[in-house]
DNA sequence: TATGATGGACAACTAAGTTGTCGAATACAG
DNA sequence: CTGTATTCGACAACTTAGTTGTCCATCATA
């Protein structure tokens, strides 16, 4: 009983099958963050650490990584500081920056974090055996730069 | 000058890639929609006209489909009559019934929505080559079920 | 025929984004 | 060293896509 050879796949099914495969990652990220006592983070806050980096920035230079307005990035941080991920202290040296930096319960979280998309990664490797080198070489070609995919309002919902 | 073996990906970048790529395949789609007169279409009506159906729906049944609350899906159907690519008309038989159907702009961007798709995909298969087959193979093992890619509450902002 | 379920509408709210405005602080040109 | 221009953060109002909760008219049924 030869099962019939998958029929190509349409661009719509092509671009659904990579946005569930998305969201499956990220949901089960989300799932595991909450078994861990980070059940108020959402997928943005992660992101918008990392974008933070270990030096710290302002609301501008992190919008401008994130590809957002310095609204938008003042509004996110207002959310990691209220979570407990970042704080926000006045600049010595200029009066008008307020640099916000991760605490360490914000680099706990990014570390578990990385944990499990770790783990995830290899279950969905795992599932894929001998093609996932080849997998993540046409993934590469498919979606090159990867700055562009941070500036994407709503993406991140719920 | 052989280029160093590519790092295996980590969980991280292989979900932000995932996004990358869905994101690029809409982007592009959208550009082309809106040079053929679409230009008010946005990534969720596609999905929700498809939702839809031949048969026409009611706000109940599309919210089923798209797994979001009648509430949302009666906002999408009023954003979707707006734009002129649905209808809402009186059920004869159920006075608390509205069926909302696809008008013929309706169909004529669904049409021309599957046609760009192909196109892209067929220019992002070209990129990839002989491991296209693989791809795909692998991208369903990864996304196996696309009923749940709908339910995506902010998927299509902007 | 009384009761309960269904479908749609309305209101108020959330989350993440946008633009526009503004004042305080800094930088810099003359 | 002073006047102008820029930068940064804050605030307000709006947009999109969602959520709950409430309510009424209609339909199905015991």
């Amino acid at each position: 009983m030869s099962s019939s050879p998958p029929a190509p796949m349409s661009g719509a099914e092509l671009a659904l099958r990579l946005l569930a495969a998305f969201r499956d990652l990220v949901d089960a990220l989300h799932v595991e963050l909450a078994e861990h006592g980070h059940s108020d983070a959402r997928p943005l806050h992660g992101f918008a650490l990392q974008a933070i980096g270990p030096d710290g920035a302002t609301a501008v230079e992190l919008g401008d990584r994130l590809g957002v307005s310095k609204q938008a990035a003042g509004k996110t941080v207002d959310a990691l500081v209220d979570r407990g991920y970042a704080r926000r202290d006045a600049d010595p040296g200029d009066a008008r920056r307020k640099i916000v930096t991760i605490t360490p319960r914000g680099h706990e979280m990014l570390a578990l974090s990385a944990e499990i998309f770790g783990r995830l990664r290899d279950a969905r490797a795992a599932g894929i055996g001998d093609d996932m080198p080849a997998f993540e070489r046409s993934l590469r070609a498919l979606a090159p730069d990867l700055g562009s995919g941070l500036d994407s309002p709503g993406w991140f919902a719920r």
